[in-house]
DNA sequence: GCCCATGCAAGAGCACTGCTCTCTTTTGTT
DNA sequence: AACAAAAGAGAGCAGTGCTCTTGCATGGGC
């Protein structure tokens, strides 16, 4: 796919990376508010406009930063699922979370672009749904390998309202997934609770409340674990 | 306590009220981000130096919308407690999570100000701590009224491990809170994983992911409450 | 090997921001 | 009426995102 063409189009790339690789930079070490144009394009030893050839506005360069910041996350919750290929589904479970949280908690300002407040005015462009949706199908694929395995049980609970019913036919028919359509509803529960959990601790809102924050992630994991049958 | 002193500190107190008030205007419209202490100036016809005698910056304005939504957030869970005073406990919790929900839906950026990326650089003043822990308080209150009678059970799963007890001790001793260890530990976790759930939804996770939205949230709740034997 | 078109960079400039400083006006108190 | 404290006005600084015009150089077709 990537044939390597002129030299000018070589160029373009490698200016291209070296613009996110120093927002990236910024990004970490200031936050999202903080990052600016031109102190990108100083730092790179250009001038400001000349930023403009490679991304028409903040906004563009932001969203191919939330891409990759997706794509990083998505991959830290399948390696860990890789990782596990062998385990029982419980400790899966709780590898593919740890790994999550580990990656939010490294990379804080990243994690904020993704799932804290979404930037002014700014709706997901297409290019980051599927970046955003690896963890869920991490999460998901667990579940999957275990119902397979006959280790599932049904989550407790009422029965699933109808007014869910055709949401999670969706979800069965997207993921050709072979689950319980209770456990599918769960699963997305589960995931924004995972981000709940996740999100609190890295933004500060456990501070003098949870301090035992690994043996606290641990535990209260392994309760959304059992809260979708595994 | 709100003695009225002089006609200067009445008007000073007016006009903070007025720049709150269009600050929040221009949150609720715009976001965070866009809020401008330029602007709330110009639309209450005084020049942006002028303001600076009643904020010393924007980040202190900004705190003051903190406060003042994290209280309105509390308002409406304590409200929903009130109202339900009689209810049997999986009723009362569930009408606190919905007020939350409810309120985070109409106040979309408000809530992303609470729950959403902290402000670049900055750390929660000694002020919003008090506010920000109404709606756990909340939560703590229906639980607690149900183990007083006797329809709490115990959460399931794994018995405490040892990091979190001096945590565990810690709330029992701060919410001066009769409730098994267990059960407190369930929930702090069940506390954020609701702000996980309501993040989602606020911040368009759920979009084209789950549409039965009420009913999604609804069933959810209900495994939260499990989760904390309610 | 030349030559032009294209791609890129530079710089000036606009409108905006937060914030500070100085100067003037208002206003409550003595 | 006089004074001091408080509030407002305005200019100004440094920074921002973004646009537009100008100049340069380099890569691909002849």
């Amino acid at each position: 796919m990537s044939v390597i063409r002129g030299a000018r189009e070589r160029a373009r790339i490698e200016v291209t990376a070296a613009i996110k690789d120093e927002a990236r930079r910024q990004l970490a070490a200031e936050g999202a508010a903080q990052l600016s144009l031109r102190a990108v394009a100083r730092e790179l030893g250009m001038v400001s406009s000349a930023l403009y050839r490679y991304f028409p506005n903040r906004d563009e360069l932001l969203t191919a930063l939330i891409i990759d910041a997706y794509d990083a996350v998505g991959e830290a919750a399948e390696a860990a699922l890789a990782e596990t290929a062998d385990d029982a589904p419980d400790a899966r479970w709780i590898a593919v979370c740890r790994a999550v949280r580990a990656w939010a908690l490294a990379h804080p300002h990243e994690y904020a672009l993704l799932y804290g407040s979404p930037v002014p005015g700014y709706a997901a462009p297409q290019d980051t749904i599927a970046p955003a949706s690896r963890v869920g199908l991490a999460l998901v694929a667990v579940a999957r390998d275990a119902y397979a395995a006959g280790e599932l049980t049904a989550p407790a609970g009422e029965p699933l309202p109808d007014e869910l019913r055709t949401d999670v036919e969706r979800f069965a028919a997207q993921l050709a997934a072979d689950l319980p359509e209770p456990t599918l509803a769960g699963l997305a529960a589960v995931w924004s609770q995972l981000f709940g959990l996740i999100g609190f601790e890295v933004f500060g809102h456990f501070h003098r409340v949870v301090e035992a924050r690994d043996a606290f992630f641990d535990h209260s994991c392994a309760a959304l674990a059992r809260q979708v049958g595994l």
